[in-house]
RNA sequence: GGGGCUGUAGCUCAGUUGGUUAGAGCUGGGGACUCAUAAUCCCUAGGUCGCGGGUUCAAGUCCUGCCAGCCCUACCA
């Protein structure tokens, strides 16, 4: 009984090119489809970029083009990548979409009408510049905690997370400006009245990996489920909420539609009926994705689908990242390996096999060890798999395949019998397993070549039947793992197609062996992979990214000439006088309002040790008290100490800025020591 | 602090419901062959199964404590 599955892969969000990382997630999804299509299951595998939200109207902005001249490029590239690393979709669609917005729209309404939706007026930072409300991650500014500057809108080094409404000295990354408070209305999803239904779905469905199951009732189900924020305000990138005007809705509300949608375009060109496959019980939905949204594609999705009466996820794959050498993958490391860089240093099929071997159902991070890949790639896939059709195929080319399938010690039947155990495997995304089972048929096949001597054969011309037999087992050995591989390696498959002519459709034709054909002239399959190779390829990587670096960092020194205006340079110095000035580190020991100064905080520094300083500076109208108590500062140590209206000031604690509001402190980088000096 | 996962030969891992001398591949050492992409084949080396308790006739396999590593989270996902 054939099924018919629907199969999804996260969508990649149109900001960036495709790289090795996010292969793990394509190549894993397009083996278990094309597995499923092997098996003769009716199974499509859906995608799309997705194109919504702040970042993308940023980039257009910074880029001087259309949104949607952005995405269009950036599919472009993203069907180009995964096109060249065998990833076969059915159908490549587009968040930015009509079938989009009219399914989101269907959503939105069921939504409404579950009594699900809800209105806040909430505050928010404001860009006043770029005319946007800001996303976390696009203010930065002082910790409120610890003092430390240029900090992340939700948490600082120091490990403190805030709001980025606590900033110190708020910034926005977009236009520099200083961000304001405003209030807008929100719109909420209350997904806590679907909470027993969603406790109930986690525990009785087997679509969850057991851990993720746990993950979800420990941190989430446990507690009241909090309203989740689904709306926007304007400008913003995306579908304008149809029931209220100025409000869009946020990006994670219409990407997972997206997987809809372009099911919906698929359809249309073939022919099709939406409903049989997204309202249907005889239909399976299967998504795979990355741990880090498995919290919208376990609660809110479902949630949602439920809510719009459309099929619940058969199956939610998740799996971890990747590692490159242990580590994470960074730019600066040349580890962050686009796809393209990669294509030009080594064949898909070696990363198509190499996830395969490392690929288990559980929710585990991989590592992609340079020496082990190489490793594994020249020893598994050329060194056994390849090389019983190249040892042979020169022979075979002669005689061609025999009318009878010989004695080969029963090598042929176990490897047919092995196939249930690996077809088992792949079904439940064990490909490690598999991948180990299929080397194990590999491991058996060669010495069989070996202990036969085809080459003594070729020579006796009174042998050449035995010679053919020889031929006739190796080939068949090794088109049965072209057939268990072919999920992986369909270039392989492929080329075992046109070596023996015969079309590899089935994974039931590894049952029965191939008899009485000729045999094409042999062509090499599959070089061995150098390690010199992936080593230049990390190293184009490193260029790029410093390259990158480059061209993005040039815009932020375009700075104003205003200050030197305002204050001229003084007049030149010699190295003598600047050293009459002992400047030095000290700590912010103690910070006090004075209660009838308009200006002043009176500071208590200390130069380490007992040594203490009392400084009244004049920046009351800039800082809190309690965000300077701990900073370093730069004082003038050796300045006359000076008395006044509220008590002696010894030294001065240097700072820029016009005054007022608008001061700021000097200090020093990580590992600066109170009493040091300035030089 | 809370939660999850992992810890078996130099490396990557397998070890089914607890049951004979703990396995594979790669690497290393020795040999063979020459059909094959410095491919292949044969032989060989090698581990107090993280550590300590406990249950049992019997534990890598179950329970418990500890140690190490990784990941998530820390009252806005």
């Amino acid at each position: 009984m054939s099924r018919q599955i629907l199969v999804t892969s996260a969508l990649p969000y149109a900001n960036g090119p495709i790289h090795i990382g996010h292969l793990v997630e394509y190549i894993q999804t397009d083996i278990w489809v094309r597995f499923q299509q092997l098996r003769g299951n009716q199974c499509i595998y859906i995608c799309a970029d997705d194109t919504h939200g702040t970042a993308i109207m940023i980039r257009a902005r910074k880029e001087g083009r259309t949104e949607e001249d952005l995405i269009a490029a950036m599919s472009h590239e993203h069907q180009r990548d995964f096109h060249r690393f065998g990833i076969n979709f059915d159908h490549y669609g587009s968040t930015n979409s009509e079938a989009n917005r009219k399914i989101c729209g269907e959503f939105w309404n069921a939504l409404r009408e579950a009594d699900l939706i809800t209105e806040r007026s909430i505050e928010q930072l404001y860009d006043p510049d770029a005319e946007t409300f800001l996303a976390d991650r696009f203010v930065r500014g002082t910790c409120p905690k610890c003092g430390r500057t240029d900090q992340a809108g939700d948490n600082c080094t120091c490990g403190h997370t805030y709001s980025p409404t606590d900033l110190v000295d708020p910034k926005s990354t977009l236009s520099g400006a200083t961000p304001v408070l405003r209030e807008a209305t929100h719109l909420f999803v209350q997904l806590d009245k679907l909470h027993d239904w969603l406790v109930d779905w986690v525990n009785t469905s087997d679509a969850l990996q057991s851990e993720v199951a746990n993950y979800l009732k420990g941190h989430f189900l446990a507690e009241r489920l909090r309203d989740w924020d689904i709306s926007r305000p304007a400008p913003y990138f995306g579908f304008e909420i149809p029931d209220s005007p100025g409000n869009y809705w946020y990006v994670w509300f219409d990407a997972p539609i997206g997987y809809i949608a372009s099911t919906q375009q698929w359809c249309d060109g073939h022919g099709e009926r939406l409903e049989h496959w997204w309202k249907n019980d005889d239909c399976e939905v299967h998504h795979f994705i990355g741990k880090d949204i498995t919290y919208f594609h376990t609660l809110f999705w479902p949630g949602m689908l439920k809510t719009a009466g459309y099929n619940l996820p058969t199956k939610v794959h998740i799996h971890g990242f990747l590692n490159v050498d242990g580590k994470k993958m960074s730019k600066r490391d040349g580890t962050l390996i686009s796809a393209d860089t990669y294509l030009k240093y080594a064949d898909p099929s070696y990363l198509r096999y190499f996830y395969a071997t490392k690929l288990t159902p559980r929710v585990e991070d991989l590592d992609l060890g340079v020496e082990e890949f190489a490793e594994k790639v020249n020893s598994d896939l050329v060194g056994k798999v390849v090389n019983l059709a190249s040892r042979v195929g020169k022979f075979a080319h002669g005689t061609g395949l025999s009318e009878n399938y010989p004695d080969d010690g029963g090598l042929f039947e176990a490897a047919a019998a092995a196939g249930d155990e690996i077809a088992k495997a792949y079904e439940a995304c064990d490909y490690s397993r598999a991948m180990r089972r299929i080397m194990e048929l590999a491991d058996a096949a060669n010495p069989f070549v070996e202990h036969a001597k085809p080459w003594e054969m070729k020579k006796d011309p009174a042998r050449q039947d035995e010679l053919r037999d020889v031929c006739t087992v190796a080939l068949n050995l090794f088109r049965q793992l072209a057939i268990y591989l072919a999920p992986v390696l369909p270039d392989l498959t492929t080329q075992c197609s046109e070596l023996l002519g015969e079309e590899i459709v089935s994974w039931e034709q590894s049952r029965t062996p191939l008899l009485g054909t000729s045999v094409t002239k042999f062509k090499r399959m599959l070089n061995r992979l150098q390690t010199e190779e992936l080593q230049k390829m990390i190293e184009e990587s490193k260029e790029l990214a410093a390259a990158e670096a480059d061209t993005t960092a040039e815009p932020t020194f375009n700075d104003s000439d205003q200050p030197l205006k305002d204050e001229p340079l003084a007049d030149e110095i010699t190295i003598d006088d600047f050293a009459k000035v002992d400047l030095r580190v000290a700590r912010v020991i103690k910070a006090e309002q004075v209660p009838e100064a308009n200006k002043l905080l009176k500071l208590t520094l200390g130069l380490g040790g007992d040594e203490q300083r009392q400084v009244f500076a004049g920046i009351k109208a800039a800082y809190e008290p309690e965000a300077l108590v701990g900073r370093l500062v730069v004082m003038v140590a050796n300045l006359k100490p000076r008395k006044m209206r509220f008590g002696l000031s010894e030294g001065m604690v240097t700072a820029a800025g016009p005054g007022n509001a608008d001061v700021f402190i000097l200090g020093v980088d990580d590992g600066a020591l109170p009493g040091q000096r300035v030089h």
